[in-house]
DNA sequence: TGATATGTTATCTT
DNA sequence: CAAGATAACATATC
């Protein structure tokens, strides 16, 4: 599912295609995606793009920002000029776009090249800089859970998903929130009476890590998911903790795991999936023992674990 | 045909 | 109030 690496993968992917080039307008095409007024963000220009745990901003330079969440099956996928040639759209895209999955676009116009212009053409800088091209954002959901919000930037943290979000594993170069810290991590764990697992997922308590890497994690660290998180050792907690950062590493590292619709801001899928520890081998091999890889339901979620080393 | 999967939120229960 | 359970959302896929 879309979690820290996976929406990591579209932010990097919006930062290198998106900055700079300016809404010209939104088409809106499935109303109760979005939120908010769009006219609000027409002539903004794109100055940055960051990650909340899983959510999404894009920052224009007119004092407003586009929330975003992707939530299961949302996709944003940049198609113009900054594109590389040659880039093959994954199945999961369902066909060229837009297409029936296609809920919202946005219109933007490229900012015209400089740099592209060498010495001997100097002077037609004045055709190149009405040259500026037509891109497009398409956003996909095929089931229709993620939400646009348009806020002012400046109103971000009044929504409830940023406002209410936790601290989140210190994976990426920057992040927006409080970093995840072992002696927080810690305390949080050590404070719950909750299972360990969906402790892991709960956004509030801690932010970015959704079912994939919460299974794998605790596979890893050799830890049975229901667990009382009160119980579990100190050294249990720091191995936890490093199994945490080294999972969401890898995934960042394969640039996501494309289950589901998950695909990056390309259109292109990502490879973490073949690198599952445990998510989704239910009666297969455990790959540290000769156990036999378990699927329990834990908070309402499908949970797998090898139930001979997972202790 | 019907069960299943899933992130988040809302609602109900304990 | 906290925390758990359950449902709701929507739809492709098995």
């Amino acid at each position: 599912m879309p979690e820290l690496p996976e929406v990591e993968t579209i932010k990097l992917g919006l930062q290198k295609y998106l900055i700079g080039h300016r809404i010209e307008g939104v088409d809106v095409r499935l109303p109760k995606i979005v939120q908010g007024n769009v006219k609000d963000i027409e002539g903004g220009k794109v100055i940055a793009v960051r990650r909340f745990g899983k959510g999404l901003v894009i920052d224009l330079d007119n004092d407003y920002s586009i929330a975003i969440h992707i939530k299961l099956t949302g996709q944003l996928i940049y198609r113009g000029p900054n594109l590389r040639q040659k880039v093959k759209l994954s199945k999961k895209v369902g066909g060229s776009l837009p297409n029936k999955w296609t809920h919202v676009i946005f219109k933007l116009k490229s900012q015209p090249v400089r740099q592209a212009q060498d010495k001997k053409t100097k002077v037609k800088s004045a055709t190149q800089n009405s040259k500026a091209t037509d891109a497009y954002l398409y956003y996909n959901d095929i089931r229709q859970f993620g939400w646009i919000r348009i806020v002012e930037s400046s109103k971000l943290k009044d929504l409830s998903f940023f406002r209410d979000l936790g601290p989140e594993p210190p994976v990426t170069m920057s992040i927006g929130v409080q970093p995840l810290t072992l002696e927080l991590f810690k305390k949080i764990v050590n404070s719950l009476n909750t299972a360990i697992k969906p402790l892991l997922m709960d956004q509030k308590r801690i932010g970015g890590i959704g079912n994939i890497y919460a299974n794998d994690a605790l596979f890893d660290a050799e830890i049975d998911p229901g667990r009382k998180a009160k119980s579990l050792s100190d050294a249990e907690i720091k191995k936890l903790y490093n199994s945490i950062l080294k999972v969401l590493k890898i995934g960042l590292r394969e640039e996501g795991a494309s289950e589901l619709s998950f695909v990056n801001a390309l259109g292109e899928e990502g490879s973490y999936q073949n690198h599952f520890l445990v998510y989704g081998r239910e009666g297969q091999k455990c790959k540290r023992c000769n156990g036999i890889i378990k699927k329990i339901i834990l908070g309402g979620r499908g949970t797998y674990f090898c139930p001979n080393c997972q202790k």
